[in-house]
DNA sequence: CTGTTAGCGCATTCAG
DNA sequence: CTGAATGCGCTAACAG
């Protein structure tokens, strides 16, 4: 493998021409550029990029951290991340976690240690003061409001959203009404049960902790859900569920056992996935796409032009109506 | 953000005593070190890995080529390889190329830039000439057949498992039997065709160029498909769906339209998703996670233990019985 | 328009 | 056990 400096020789040339020709300067003459060009085609050269990384100081790398890649929460996040790293030639370095503290870690050390430019926080365990840390070594984007930290962000609004559907099932006559989350102790989980409440409470309908469903991330999740509400005394007649893949479940369980949906419960589902079109299960469309392209275009501005004050982004939501409800 | 120099004399030592407590070398004495990881502390260094990288060749991370993250096909291989990663802390770089030419072969240059010590090819559109191009600069594998190259791969069986399936809906009683691709042209799609062709010969059984369905990828792609056979004039009564989204995608869309499975026609999935135990849909399950698992075996194996010999390994497979044949 | 040269930050012989 | 010195491959002043 040869370097820079052979191509120099072998294209009579210096190593600083050779290095102007391989990044498009201007000012080279035509024979010499042309003479470079033989000689990097005749010895095979390629350029190591470590090298340029190393006195570039950067690497056109961002990290995503992630719980795991085979979701279609996040993978459809990580899709608008990555398409709006295409656009700019940026490289997708992937962490995923597993929620383990320990791997979320060694994702912050590679924005420490320089392996990526910076980083994109989709899903996190750890805790903001953790994480803030890191930020004077690159920029951090995450995707869930943070405010007053050295971290940007971009997120849609759970409290609202949370809000506004529970008034819309509110409004369609239900008045007992449950929700779902993934991670009860995760951070939106508390924002989504303090709207749960306050909503409830100026609506001066009930809330009931035998209400909420904890752990519901999978498809499978929404069977086990259907089985879990079939069994208790005094089910919700309408569920807001987080995930439109816990949504389908539940969905085609109770397709399988002959249960009618909306008409014995109602549900909302959320992500606004395609199975939730294929089978007609209202949902709450949170832009996941744009969440992750957001997510990317706000680091890179930070990488591009650094000045220090951090972005908050607010992204809007809809209710898409089918029939779940 | 200081470098290893100024940690050796805040410590008051040489940068190669640093560069051995870094690198947990023995014959340091106690002292030194205790006093080199405390400067290391007072001062926040961190290693600059580019530096790392350059001097030894290598960056511990392996490029992963696929059309796209968001779909559960490739993200429960990637998963795989993922998986196998953390073990021996490699990192992935995710290249989500669309089938892109120009794509996967920035990819591939990665691999020759040294950004990345090895690659896994998921699925693609390039040729295998254009790949194999690329095995001087790193180990390459792909998750499909590849014999007589300079390439290493792991597979399932296209051929054996469409056999197989074809001859389990024979035995069914079905005599007009079809079966779905993702593309028409890809290289697994010429292997299928031909286990198709050649099974029903050797039944007696009948092909039919209208039985084969191209472009059947997601989950929409069911939703269209059965509408299509609905509407066929001698449709095929058995199908064998390369994919369990779209198989999924057909059953929902079958249940909304109060059209029967397996009465009006039976279906065989393919890759043993979730959703397909949930439907009841009869499926092929090939091991998704394990050949993202084995690939990345396959290409660690190369770059710890040279030896320039190809790997090559198929996987098994079997049919998982439900109710929709 | 071109070449010389000084780093980028670190690992690693090679002598002690 | 330790330090000095060399080089990894490349970019970017700087001086022509």
């Amino acid at each position: 493998m040869p370097n820079i400096k052979q191509i120099a020789e072998a294209a009579g040339v210096s190593v600083s021409t050779v290095s102007r020709v391989l990044n498009d300067h201007p000012y080279v003459r035509e024979d010499k550029r042309r003479a470079v060009e033989a000689a990097i085609e005749r010895l095979q050269y390629s350029r190591n990029m470590n090298a340029v990384n190393l006195v570039k100081g950067a690497t056109q790398t961002i990290g995503v951290i992630l719980p795991q890649i085979n979701n279609a929460y996040f993978s459809k996040v990580v899709e608008g991340i990555g398409q709006q790293a295409l656009q700019v030639n940026y490289q997708l370095m992937l962490f995923q976690t597993g929620y383990r503290a320990h791997e979320e870690r060694k994702a912050l050390h590679m924005l420490r240690d320089k392996i990526v430019d910076g980083l994109i926080v989709v899903s996190r365990s750890l805790s903001l003061n953790q994480i803030e840390k890191y930020a004077k070594y690159g920029p951090i984007t995450l995707c869930e409001e943070v405010r007053d930290r050295a971290l940007s962000c971009v997120y849609f609004d759970h409290y609202a959203s949370f809000q506004k559907a529970l008034t819309y099932l509110w409004d369609k006559g239900h008045r007992r009404i449950g929700y779902t989350v993934n991670r009860r102790n995760s951070a939106s989980s508390a924002i989504r049960h303090k709207a749960y409440l306050d909503t409830l409470a100026s609506l001066e309908g009930e809330s009931r902790e035998s209400w909420i469903f904890d752990n519901c991330l999978h498809l499978e999740d929404g069977a086990k859900l259907l089985k879990h509400i079939m069994a208790m005394d005094n089910p919700p007649s309408a569920i807001l569920i987080t995930g439109d893949q816990v949504a389908a479940g539940l969905m085609i369980a109770a397709q399988n056992q002959g249960v009618h949906i909306p008409e014995e419960f109602a549900i909302i589902g959320l992500d606004n996935q395609p199975i939730s079109r294929l089978l007609g299960i209202t949902t709450i469309d949170n832009r996941l796409n744009e969440i992750g392209a957001e997510a990317f275009g706000i680091v890179y501005k930070h990488i591009t032009e650094p000045t220090g004050s951090t972005i908050i982004r607010e992204l809007g939501f809809k209710i898409v109506e089918r029939s779940s409800v």
